[in-house]
RNA sequence: GCAGACGUCGCUUAGCCUGGUAUAGCGCCGGAUUUGAAAUCCGGUGUCCUUGUGACUCGGGAGUUCAAAUCUCUCCGUCUGCGCCA
């Protein structure tokens, strides 16, 4: 959410901004409305209730002198003014909450150096990493190797769950695990904390973190405790000091999250998504950084620069690119995807985002640090280190042999007690 | 799950019984003093607005009242004990 100060002070750069995005300014010229409106009916509030306090200094003051004549007639000067306070109260609390609903959906300001386009074909490539290895046969896609190799049983997790839900188990299982621990490490000694989070999370705090879309498309919901369980650890994460003001000292607030995530992929999926690439639960290896804003940028490139040395250090062919405006989403101010180099499907697929959420995230979630003038919204910013099905597929299709065996990443080995490759479950 | 206690400004804390301007300490910021620092002293230190002798703020919401941190109801959370449990 953006700071009310841009739509009174600034509202040419949220227009601007939409200009970008191809949207109309009718949300913003609302919200300005209401906020006026609100404005006008807080200030006539206002004065009523200072009536009403002077009153009841008038009372206080007669009854301790003694005088309850007067106290009276105090009393019933003022006997419907708290009538008329509830009334433009409910008013002001009502275009408040609607100009704030409105703020909601709007989205985040992009960075001047976001590349213009519709849709995810415009994005522009930014970096290209390791190299496409020859297999000299021809390749197999990811699901052709999990079903000769037995690594994952979707069907009998589409029966005793659902669609997309699969049983994960013998070598590829454990490579899993070997993910998610050389990712931990990976990040550990760069100095981020370790932490794992709440799988579930109520309203509010989610509300703070995401689109207002994905709570139909994206999160489950928990009946009857109305919880929501999460997407991504990004989210509890980020969300964790909701409602404080941080010690500078404090800053930045450096975190890598470990959790399994849960998605309800709303909308069909063609025969291309078989397999394990988008599914309803996956684990994440995520990274979390909350800092002083005028460092933010300075660490989105860090968090690219962590994700790319562990790509490398995995060994495998990717390219970075610059997502452009229209593939971008209502939270991030400017986001890279690492995509991965998948033979067996014939192209580069995201694995990776890293984005920039200045201080949308933190505006909504209350979450400042403390300055001489005040206090100020801090920002953040995240990127997955490794979602571990998608790694996997990478790794799988990238590093696969001709007899269908899956060569191991030297750097995971000693996670898989040595091992050098995947073998068929027996 | 049951019972009891508790929730006050960044932290700690007084006020609650008996309704009438939110107390003090720590931390932080600024100033005085000092060659510099410490110590000491003074002032400031939540949010909002049309910046005023302004409004709001005592876990959230509702109610009673001229007036609620204070009384009532309700929800949330924490702690203690009991119960259950990997």
């Amino acid at each position: 959410m953006l700071d009310i100060s841009m739509f009174r002070g600034h509202a040419d750069v949220i227009r601007a901004d939409h200009d970008r995005r191809g949207l109309t300014h009718e949300n913003i010229d609302e919200v300005i409305r209401l906020d006026e409106e609100w404005r006008r009916a807080r200030y006539d509030a206002d004065q009523l209730r200072k009536a009403r306090n002077e009153a009841a200094r008038g009372v206080a003051a007669a009854k301790k002198s003694g005088d309850s004549a007067a106290a009276d007639s105090i009393m019933a000067e003022v006997a419907d003014i708290g009538a008329k306070i509830d009334e433009l109260g409910a008013h002001s609390n009502e275009c408040l909450a609607q100009r704030d609903a409105l703020r909601m959906r709007i989205p985040n300001i992009l960075h001047t150096d976001v590349p213009v386009g519709e849709d995810d074909q415009k994005n522009t490539l930014r970096s290209m990493h390791g190299e496409k290895v020859e297999l000299g046969f021809e390749a197999r896609n990811h699901n052709d190797l999990i079903e000769m190799n037995g690594w994952v049983d979707q069907a009998r997790g589409a029966k005793v769950t659902g669609s997309r839900f699969y049983f994960m188990q013998g070598d590829l299982a454990r490579l899993e695990m070997a993910l998610q621990q050389y990712g931990a490490d990976f990040l550990m000694d760069r100095g981020y904390t370790l932490v794992q989070p709440p799988l579930m999370m109520n309203r509010e705090a989610y509300e703070g973190v995401t689109d207002l879309e994905d709570f139909e498309t994206v999160m489950y919901g928990v009946e009857p405790d109305k919880h929501y369980l999460i997407a991504t650890s990004e989210h509890p994460l980020t969300a964790m000091r909701m409602d404080e003001i941080i010690e500078p000292s404090e800053l930045p607030i450096r975190l890598v999250g470990v959790s399994p995530c849960f998605r309800r992929e709303v909308g069909a999926h063609g025969l291309s998504d078989r397999g394990i690439w988008r599914v309803h639960q996956f684990t994440k290896i995520e990274q979390i950084v909350i800092c002083h804003p005028d460092d933010s940028w300075g660490h989105h490139e860090e968090l690219l620069d962590n994700a790319i040395g562990l790509w490398d250090n995995l060994g495998l062919h990717y390219r970075v690119v610059n997502i452009c405006t229209g593939d971008m989403g209502t939270v991030a101010s400017r986001k890279y995807d690492l995509e991965a180099w998948l033979p067996g499907a014939g192209g580069y697929k995201e694995v990776v985002s890293c984005s920039n959420c200045t201080d949308y995230q933190a505006n909504r979630l209350r979450m400042r640090y403390r300055t001489t003038e005040g206090n100020a919204a801090v920002h953040t910013l995240n990127s997955t280190a490794v979602a571990t099905s998608r790694a996997l597929v990478a790794i799988m299709e990238q590093n696969q042999m001709e007899d269908g065996r899956v060569s191991i990443p030297e750097v995971l080995r000693p996670y898989m007690g040595g091992q050098g490759a995947l073998e068929p479950l027996q």
